[in-house]
Order: C-alpha cells, then sequence, then structure tokens
DNA sequence: TTGAAAGCGCTAACAG
DNA sequence: CTGTTAGCGCTTTCAA
C-alpha cells in the first residue's frame, strides 16, 4: 500500500504539504493540489485511519452498545444511528451484552483503547455510577430513563412512565376497569422497567382502581412466558379475572393471545390485550396488536447527533418532542 | 491516559520488556512480570490499540456488510457473527449497503485504509470481478451462491438453488401441479435469485409441468407486493389458477395471504402458499407459514471463522453439511 | 506557501 | 533475560 511519503516523492513534494491538502489546509498552490492529486490517483492511495487516528488524536469510530440485535427495537434503533453515523463521516463498532455486565464493562473498556471515541449505550446493565466513571476516556451516551443526574454522561430519555399511563388510560377509557399488568422486572422500584410501572400505578390510583397483586406477572419476556400467563388468568374465577391486561412487550401479548385462543377466550372481547414496542410482526398477528410504539429512528438519529457532538466538543440539544411513544390501536384493545 | 512509557517507568523497566509482557513473550523474570502488573494496575493502563495495530500490521477489526440491519436475516447473521467474533478477539465494524453498489465500494475501501483487517460480505451488489480486486487488501469472504471461481476471494455458500429445488418438490408431493413463482429479481440469469429460478425451473421440468409464464410475478419484495400478487391471481379464470404459489419470501407470502383472506380464497385449501427465510413472525401469523429456513446461525459462524482464518493465514475448511436451508412445515402449504 | 523534524504509542530486530 | 534503537504512517510545530 502507498503511503503518504510515496505520495509526497512522486509529487516532488514533502509530506507535509501532502498532509495540508489531506487536512485541506489553505495555502497550497493550485498547481501542487493537482499534482498531489494525480499522484495520489496513480498510487491508488487511501490515508491509514490508524495512523491519523493515532497522531491526531481524534477518532471516528463511535461504538454502540445493544443487549441483542436479533431484538428488532435494538435493530432499528443500530439501524437509524448507522444511517447518521455515516453521514457525518462515522463509523459504527457493535457490541452485544446479552444482559451481561461485564461485557458491558469490556466496551466501556474500550473507550480507554481508543478503540471507539464514543460510545452509545442503548441499554444498560451496570448502575450509572460505574459507567460515569469511564466518562473521563470518551464520550458517552446512555439511552435510559432516569432520576440519575450527570454532566459527564448525556441521558436520552424516552418517558416510559409517561406511555405506560397513556396507555393504561387508554384501556380506562375504553371501559376497561380490571386491568392486569406483565413486567419483564420483578416489580420492584430498582427494577427493569420501574418507570412503567410507575405509570401503570399512577394510572390506576388517579382512576380510584385498586391494585390487585393476582393480576400483576413478574419476570415475563418470550411468547412462552405469555402463554403461561393466559394459563393463570384462565384458571381465576370468572369474577375475579381483569377484563384486560397490559402485556409489557409484544412477544409476552403474542403468547397471551394465541394461548387465550386455545382456551376460547376472546379478545378484546372477554379480555384486551395490549403490547409494548411495536414490533415488525405486531400488525402481522392474527389478531392484529394494540400496542405501544417507540420512536426508533429518532432516537437513533438522535443518540448519534448527541455523541458526534460530544466527541467533537459541539453542542447538541435533544429534542425531547421527538421522542415521544405513542399508542398504536389495532384490534386486540 | 498511561501509556507503555509510564508504566516501563514506574515498574523501572524499558518499554520492550513491557511490550514483551503485553504479548505473552516467553523470557520475562517472574519477578519483573509482577512489576509490570501492579505499575499496570497503579496506572489504570490499558494498550492503545490504535498503536498496536498500526506497529505490527495486524489488526483487531471485522467489517460486516449486509443490505439492513433491520431484515432478520441480517440480523441473526451479525448476531451469530458478533459472538463468535468476539470469542476470537476481534471487533465488528458494521456497515449497511441498502443495496446501493457505491455505499459497498466505500466500505471495500475501508480495507486499503486498514480500519478493518477482514470484510464478511453477507450480500454483494457489485460483480464478483471488482470485488475480488480488493482482496489484496484485505481478507475478503462473501456469503452468495455462484459460480465465479477465485483463490483470492472465499465464497460461503448456501445451496439456495437444491433449496428451492426441494421446496417446488415438497409442494408437488403435496399434490399441487400448479405452482406460481415469485421472486425478488427479474427472473432473468443475472439477477438477485437466479439460483432459486434454476431450482424452480429443474423441478418442474423432472415432474413434466410446463412453465406458466403468467405465474411467474417478478421485483416483489413487501407485503404490499404480495397483496398486489394475490389481487392479480385472484383476478385470473378459476381454471387458469395456480394452486399454489411459492412466495419467494416471507414478507411477500404474509401478504399474499393477507388479501386472499380479504378476497375469500382459503389457505392452503384454494391455495397454498410458500415463503422464505423463516422470519420470526412466519410461526406467529394467522396461517402460520410453511417456509424455507436458512442457517444463519451457523452460516454467520462459519462466516467468522473463515475470515479469521484468513486474516490469521490458517486454514479452515467450511463445513457445507451445517449450510442446509431447510423445510419448515407449517399450515399454510 | 513550503519543508524539516519531532513525535503519537507501540513493536521488533539487534545487541548485550 | 533485558535494553537500545529504529521505525509504522501520519500531523504539527517551527522556521524559512
Amino acid at each position: 500500500m502507498a503511503t503518504i511519503k510515496d505520495v509526497a516523492h512522486k509529487a516532488g513534494l514533502s509530506v507535509t504539504t501532502v498532509s495540508r491538502y489531506l487536512n485541506n489546509h489553505p495555502y497550497i498552490s493550485d498547481e501542487k493540489k493537482e499534482k498531489i492529486r494525480d499522484a495520489m490517483e496513480e498510487l491508488d492511495y487511501v490515508p491509514s485511519s490508524l495512523a491519523t487516528q493515532l497522531r491526531s488524536n481524534r477518532g471516528t469510530m463511535i461504538g454502540v452498545l445493544v443487549s441483542r440485535l436479533t431484538n428488532p427495537y435494538f435493530a432499528y434503533l443500530v439501524d437509524a444511528i448507522e444511517k447518521k453515523a455515516k453521514q457525518q463521516g462515522y463509523r459504527l463498532l457493535i457490541m452485544q451484552t446479552y444482559g451481561d455486565k461485564q461485557e458491558e464493562i469490556n466496551t466501556l473498556e474500550m473507550l480507554k483503547e481508543k478503540t471507539i471515541s464514543g460510545l452509545i449505550m442503548c441499554a444498560v446493565e451496570n448502575d450509572l455510577e460505574t459507567v460515569e466513571s469511564y466518562a473521563k476516556y470518551g464520550a458517552i451516551a446512555v439511552s435510559t430513563q432516569t432520576d440519575y443526574k450527570s454532566d459527564r454522561l448525556r441521558l436520552i430519555t424516552t418517558n416510559q412512565e409517561q406511555a405506560t399511563y397513556d396507555a393504561i388510560n387508554f384501556l380506562i377509557r375504553k371501559g376497561y376497569t380490571g386491568i392486569a399488568y406483565s413486567t419483564g422486572g420483578d416489580f420492584t422500584d430498582q427494577s427493569h422497567g420501574s418507570y412503567r410501572n410507575k405509570g401503570y400505578l399512577r394510572a390506576l390510583e388517579e382512576s380510584d382502581i385498586k391494585l390487585n397483586e393476582r393480576w400483576i406477572f413478574k419476570n415475563n419476556h418470550t411468547i412462552e412466558d405469555g402463554m403461561e400467563i393466559a394459563v393463570q388468568l384462565s384458571r381465576l374465577n370468572e369474577k375475579d379475572r381483569p377484563d384486560a391486561i397490559f402485556a409489557g412487550s409484544d412477544e409476552v401479548a403474542i403468547g397471551i393471545i394465541r394461548k387465550f385462543e386455545q382456551l376460547n377466550i376472546r379478545v378484546p372481547a372477554d379480555i384486551a390485550v395490549m403490547g409494548f414496542d411495536n414490533q415488525p410482526f405486531s400488525s402481522l398477528a392474527k389478531i392484529p396488536l394494540t400496542t405501544v410504539g417507540q420512536p426508533m429512528e429518532t432516537l437513533g438519529q438522535q443518540a448519534a447527533s448527541l455523541i458526534i457532538s460530544m466527541i467533537e466538543g459541539t453542542e447538541f440539544a435533544i429534542d425531547e418532542s421527538q421522542l415521544k411513544l405513542k399508542i398504536i390501536e389495532r384490534e386486540s384493545a
């Protein structure tokens, strides 16, 4: 591979001048520019981004950390980030944690290695104190709802609490009053999904609906989990049964509906089912799912813009108004 | 950030020794090892991967090129590649082409930049001659079925021709004889999907079924395309109608089925529908899809192992037996 | 407007 | 077993 030296030699100039050309410095005569261009062309020269980064101490690689790429939520997020990043001349290094804290740490360590100049964490496993301790090595943006305040870390938040509140109210307005609830966490304040729990609780409270502990289902993620919930629900006494369930995820919702079908429980006539995420398959289901859609596209775009601004030391204000979740009404509720 | 120099200084040793330690060279006394370890610990030292790569001329980054990450086929592929790569100490740089030839070239150029030491092309837009011309700059593995022979380029092939042949025979054995066919390409030999076309044609021929041009649908990709196909099929005279259609993609299949439902055409009773890909939603559909499953997991693993072996100059033999597509029978056919 | 020279952080002969 | 030294390919003073 040709180096800057070869180009300089062939053009009869110094490497300095060639370097200047590469970086669009002023003060190069057009004549030399021409020569350099020709030499580069002839040698099929491409600057080594490695050397550039090492010397100039500014990288062009952005890390993106997700739980699993096969989860469409993350796939769409990464898709949006990739488009925006490419457009601004940045590359993406993708890592998956699969929910593992240590993997997350390993990725954060790449900031020290200078492999990446910034990291977008689309999900977070460790506590934010730990994450923040890496902020001195590079830019970090985290997508999560939290009360944690920090000026080294930028947070890019969607309002899960509000979305859940809205969703439950949507059900209430539709006349449902017995609203069961499924969560991926354990329904405590520290668990995953705690902000959604708050939204659920707040909506019930405002409508003077008493919480029924037996209608709370914890640690559910998969279609199978959903089917199990449906079984449990079906075992309840007719009058002890909720008339709706907020499933917390589209997978779980699909599982519930599928099992209900086998049990001859009609959706939404007997029990309405509401999902969360608006997965691609949700509109394709046998009973198209009423669900909550997340703004993956704008979330990804803004995350990319944010991290780039942090890397480059410019300002970027997140536009919260673009980051709203919205209820997507179809047939299951 | 601490450098190797700082570590050497603090440990009272030369950078060479520290470098040796970093690279697990023999000939270092345990005593010094200890010192180095301590110094690194204290300084929170992490080697700059940039400098290492520049100097040693061996990188640790693998490029992965896909059409769109939001296509589950690619998401699952990348997922598998990521796992395998991580396990071997490599990182993934992801690029999307969105079907654009120039984007593919841009990605190939990264081989020259030394940004990546190898590239896995999960799909290919340009002709293989062009791709091959980049092979001198780094390892390239391409996943595509082709007759193109090359020793600079490694191909990792699934047998689309055979899978389609098998699928059509599956339909034939089920008693269907009028088998329509939809393709993403234009049904010519050069287009996307030409190997599938061959499989279709071969199966028909072997069963002495004459090709009916009016049952060939070209350039279809989306659910909407599928719905349009269904409309056209419904307009055919009852006796001119096929009794099955091989849709070429699950999306198209879903579209066809959905429209058929509106038109009161029963699936599979009136017309059987077969998809391709086994997308995650395919089993979830109203009428669970009979389709062809691709071995994304092993394909991804083998692609990763292959490119790593190429980068490291070792041998790796692709295990074709693991790369078989298989028919997944559900209800639509 | 141009060039010489000194590194960025690391590795790899070569010499002890 | 350990250190000296010369770069990898590029950018950036400094001086001309």
